[in-house]
DNA sequence: TCAATACCGTGCGACACCGCACAGATGCGG
DNA sequence: CCGCATCTGTGCGGTGTCGCACGGTATTGA
């Protein structure tokens, strides 16, 4: 990966990624990938390339929803917004599936904010122009809202019964399964935000973590480093979602 | 309402209510009575009535949908269980939505248990005939799943920052919505399982409602007195899922 | 009618997480 | 290269909920 410095590194240094895949004709998104080739086609013209930057929003609470996103690269979260001012990720969008589901369901506002969490690619289409399609489009979108549903659910047990550890440890697998790398470059700060508790939680909960020797981290800064150790602490929700997955395919 | 005993009380006892209406013709479900009247009648011979028994069970986790149940009165909710043992509470159906989203969306699994937490009745049908119909039904169903997915993308949040107290009040504004009556009949034991927490939680909570005159409650029996009370004490979820009802209609 | 069961009320120590405070480390721009 | 903003590490008291224990009261059924 080519970083600001000019310097190469295997890290996936979450914001400052610039997609090279953007003009490549093949579809990285599982969605699109897993249509027939006529039905994409069909698509294809009103589908536009578009740059996932790190911490960009692509909808904000109480927004329209204008596009839909189909990244290839990269992960988006969908956070509700408590008590003001706490965030809280209730969804996690990678290249298996797309952004905007709502609007696909029909709902005209966006219920939770979209925040890109790791940079990388997409396609777009307007809002508008999903409408006219049906067939094995609507099928896959359908099924994915499904999942989208499963996983939202599966969230709000964990936040009620699993400990900051599990959650921090879920997050880290869900999140290495979306992006390329086991390396990530991200605040504690950031961090607490998704998981829903204070920065000093991330703290404890990752020096634990890191005292396991399943992963490593200083400033900006986490490196998975035995991922099967990982699955081993993380709570059952990791294991539920993934299985769920499978029927996405 | 008549209860076992023959007399006759105001309390919406929930398990032994015998729905009378079931046999009359209206629709009392808001998803089929937004449809247009010639939708209706190709869906109608598809239609079977059923009644809702309190505490039994729709779907189990893992297990086939066979058909979906439109409730014109009663209550679903659907549970999500946790470390082996533990149950919560991720959506909670009435007669404005259906239960069997996910079988809607395409999956053939349920993945949450769904209970009858208020008997009433329903018109269900089998999951493969709903299939073949689209139009404006298709487009109700689909803004109910997005409205579905509002309500469990709050549940999650909520869980995560909002004490029981708080909890309980929505809980039971949530279920009066969906019910007929203000008084119903339920043990501390279920709504534990409703809202993840102890028995004793909720006695405490409970107690301090009471304490506020906003509810009374006594064996197996909660009655709301104070409603706009009862929103004062109910965190921001209540209101924000309700708004999010409107355009349901 | 009496015993078994289901349900309710409460007290107490443990623990996870919070809120706050503050000091140290790192990186960036002038 | 210095100053400032950002990010990190840690300590301490407070609070909400848990886990457990146990006694009380209503309901049910033989």
């Amino acid at each position: 990966m080519l970083t600001t410095d000019g310097s190469t590194r295997s890290a996936c240094r979450i914001g400052d990624s610039i997609p090279k895949n953007i003009l490549r004709p093949e579809i990285r998104n599982g969605l699109l990938a897993s249509l027939p080739l006529n039905e994409l086609e069909l698509l294809r013209p009103r589908l536009e390339p578009f740059v996932l930057e790190f911490e960009s929003i692509l909808y904000e609470v109480g927004k329209p929803i204008e596009h839909i996103y189909f990244p290839c690269s990269g992960v988006v979260s969908l956070l509700a917004k408590v008590n003001g001012n706490s965030t809280i990720e209730v969804g996690l969008i990678g290249n298996e599936g797309m952004a905007g589901v709502s609007a696909f369901l029909g709902a005209p506002l966006s219920p939770s904010r979209a925040l890109i969490q790791g940079a990388g690619d997409a396609f777009r289409i307007k809002t508008a122009d999903l409408d006219r399609y049906g067939g094995a489009l609507n099928r896959h979108l359908l099924l994915y809202a499904h999942y989208l549903m499963v996983q939202i659910s599966q969230s709000a047990a964990c936040y009620r019964f699993h400990p900051i550890e599990q959650r921090l440890a879920r997050w880290l697998l869900m999140t290495g399964d979306r992006m390329e790398s086991n390396e990530y470059s991200i605040t504690q700060d950031f961090l607490s935000n998704m998981l829903g508790v204070r920065r000093e939680g991330v703290n404890r909960a990752a020096g634990v973590l890191q005292k396991k020797n399943l992963i490593s981290f200083s400033r900006r800064n986490i490196v998975t480093i035995d991922r099967s150790g990982l699955e081993g602490t993380a709570c059952e929700c990791y294991e539920k979602i993934r299985e769920e997955e499978k029927s996405l395919r």
